[in-house]
DNA sequence: CTCCTGCATGTGGGC
DNA sequence: CCCACATGCAGGAGG
């Protein structure tokens, strides 16, 4: 049953006639080391006097895992640390029109206020919003239970579901925080819902991968979801075969569910689409417009849940039902010889789709706080991320290994346990691409998709896991991959003594690397080369391409390389 | 006959 | 202009 062995992604081999591009890390950075401080590191807010994050100690950096934008000059984020201003609002401004989901912002507030709460103070939930939000109505069954006869859907909080996230005091403290935050949500405010799902999902330890606003066809489609490209690529599995492979979840009450994540050939590109998600969505009583959020446990699990719109789902446009009144015109398409009638011909000359914000992903989960509400919000999504960073519950971020020092989590390489198996060489798996240099210029768009070779280099696995011919079956957690090589430092927990699995985390510490965990810039696997950092006794690490931005970004951080 | 699966088309949006 | 996404529709499998 739902039992999630060991995250591997089985390459199902065959098949690579498709067009496997690179990875395009551009339009959303992928921020796979998680964001310890997804809510935390907003500092220095474009235009603002950057000042160092006060919780330099494990948080800035980590907080400035929401990559800004691909930019050439790796070392931008740690500009931003030491005070020195990105390229301006551009980067700001170019993720600000996707830059919308306040569900972190209020599952931050949330959380803050709850955690405030419990001190003792008159913490009033900051508000997050542009000031105006009225939709008293939307009736929806979600968290308020009032579902008209879904299964339980109540949002019931419970310490920490699988987790292993509470233990010690503080830990308990901060999961209990978020959980009451999300108990304390109103069941009839949408907002409020969101909120006490992210925040649920933070108590969980879990941090959101993003989210998908569910069209007609994701819906009626018998849980049809499509995924974007860009979000498939970057936090699911990499598919080597168009069957896909199985991957399972559990949502917020546990129950487990379980997926065929595949993807069609479309044009020259291939489009992700997740399957099976019927269930959940009649668990939530999902509809149309509602929203599907995906969110990745620390030691890879993927957890699900679903949540009716809100007033920033709505932002761009509407779900558009489907005006399928075109009947008569189709008839007349149709009558027609023309040339599209042929097979799908019926297509009537409608659009009729696009929902609101299709999908949000991670990185910009991160951002809208700083960006809508500097004060309160910032300051409570900081406190927020502190508390949960203290308990040890690191929003968003792959683990490696057990102890994640001071609680910033986020190991740049997936946590593979179990059996991962790789060769010394880690040949694993990645999505290394081109990550940085393709950034701005569209280099890396389509324009390769790879056809045959410029794919992604081959996967380290012997296909073993079990792997059929048909393989594709155990595939537990999404993410198995590597650091894309965007600059970002993440922390990392390298074992003092070389005992890494060896997976992508230390070109250093494993690695070639004699001098061991040595700050520095040190050449990596995959021909990437890592810059390292040793901020107040916690390692940070960042991948690039070439060894000059390394230094430069080791450089900007005030190391020397 | 109904449901499921895969696929091709067409629309919009982003570059 | 190209890309990505949503959807309708055909074909096949199962009841």
């Amino acid at each position: 049953m739902g039992d999630q062995v060991g995250g591997i992604v089985l390459p199902t081999t065959g098949d690579a006639g498709d067009g496997a591009g690179p990875p395009n890390f551009a339009a959303l950075a992928g921020l796979l080391g998680g964001h310890p401080g997804a809510a935390a590191g907003f500092a220095p807010a474009p235009g603002a006097p950057g000042q160092p994050h006060p919780a330099l100690s494990g948080l800035a950096l980590s907080g400035m895992s929401h990559l800004a934008h691909m930019d050439p000059s790796t070392a931008l984020l740690l500009s931003g640390l030491t005070a020195q201003q990105p390229g301006g609002g551009d980067a700001a401004a170019a993720q600000m029109q996707f830059l919308h989901n306040p569900t972190a912002a209020y599952a931050a507030a949330a959380a803050a206020a709850a955690a405030a709460a419990a001190a003792g103070q008159p913490a009033g939930v900051p508000v997050v919003d542009h000031g105006h939000h009225h939709h008293a109505h939307h009736a929806h069954p979600v968290a308020g239970g009032a579902d008209g006869g879904a299964s339980g859907v109540k949002v019931e909080h419970d310490g920490g579901g699988g987790g292993g996230v509470g233990d010690g005091g503080e830990e308990n403290a901060a999961v209990r925080a978020a959980a009451a935050a999300a108990a304390a949500a109103d069941p009839s405010d949408p907002e409020a819902v969101a909120a006490a799902l992210a925040g649920r999902m933070a108590a969980l330890g879990a941090s959101v991968i993003f989210e998908k606003s569910l069209t007609a066809s994701d819906v009626s489609g018998g849980g049809r979801v499509v995924v974007p490209k860009s979000i498939a690529e970057q936090y699911f599995p990499r598919l080597e075969a168009p069957s896909g492979v199985t991957i399972s979840a559990a949502d917020l009450e546990g129950r487990a569910y379980t997926f065929k994540w595949r993807f069609w050939v479309n044009n020259s590109s291939r489009m992700y689409l997740l399957e099976g998600a019927g269930e959940l969505h009649r668990n939530y009583g999902l509809e149309v417009g509602d929203v599907m959020v995906f969110a990745q446990k620390q030691d890879g699990s993927l957890v699900v849940a679903g949540r009716c719109a809100n007033k920033a789902d709505m932002v761009k446009k509407q779900p558009v039902k489907r005006p399928n009144t075109a009947a008569a015109a189709t008839a007349a398409v149709q009558a027609q010889p023309g040339p599209a009638a042929g097979r799908g011909g019926g297509r009537d000359a409608r659009s009729g789709r696009t929902p609101a914000r299709t999908s949000t992903p991670a990185a910009e989960l991160a951002a809208p706080v700083t960006a809508q509400s500097p004060g309160a919000a910032a300051a409570a999504a900081a406190a927020a991320a502190a508390a949960a960073t203290a308990a040890g519950v690191a929003m968003g971020g792959v683990r490696n290994g057990a102890g994640m020092g001071a609680g910033a989590g986020a190991a740049a390489a997936a946590a593979d346990r179990g059996r991962k198996r790789k060769g010394p060489g880690s040949g694993a798996g990645q999505w290394a691409g081109g990550a940085v240099d393709g950034g701005r210029g569209g280099a890396a768009r389509s324009g390769g998709r790879a056809g045959g070779g410029g794919g992604y280099p081959g996967y380290g696995y012997e296909g073993g896991a079990g792997v059929g011919a048909g393989g594709e079956e155990v595939c537990l957690s999404v993410l198995d991959m590597e650091a894309p090589s965007d600059g970002v430092f993440r922390a990392v927990v390298l074992p003092a003594n070389g005992t890494s699995g060896g997976h992508a985390s230390t070109g250093a510490g494993t690695g070639g690397s004699s001098p061991g965990v040595g700050v520095g810039v040190a050449l990596a696997r995959n021909n990437r080369w890592t810059a390292t950092l040793d901020v107040a006794g916690e390692l940070y690490q960042a991948y690039f391409d070439c060894r000059d931005d390394a230094v430069e970004a080791l450089t900007a951080a005030g190391a020397s390389p």
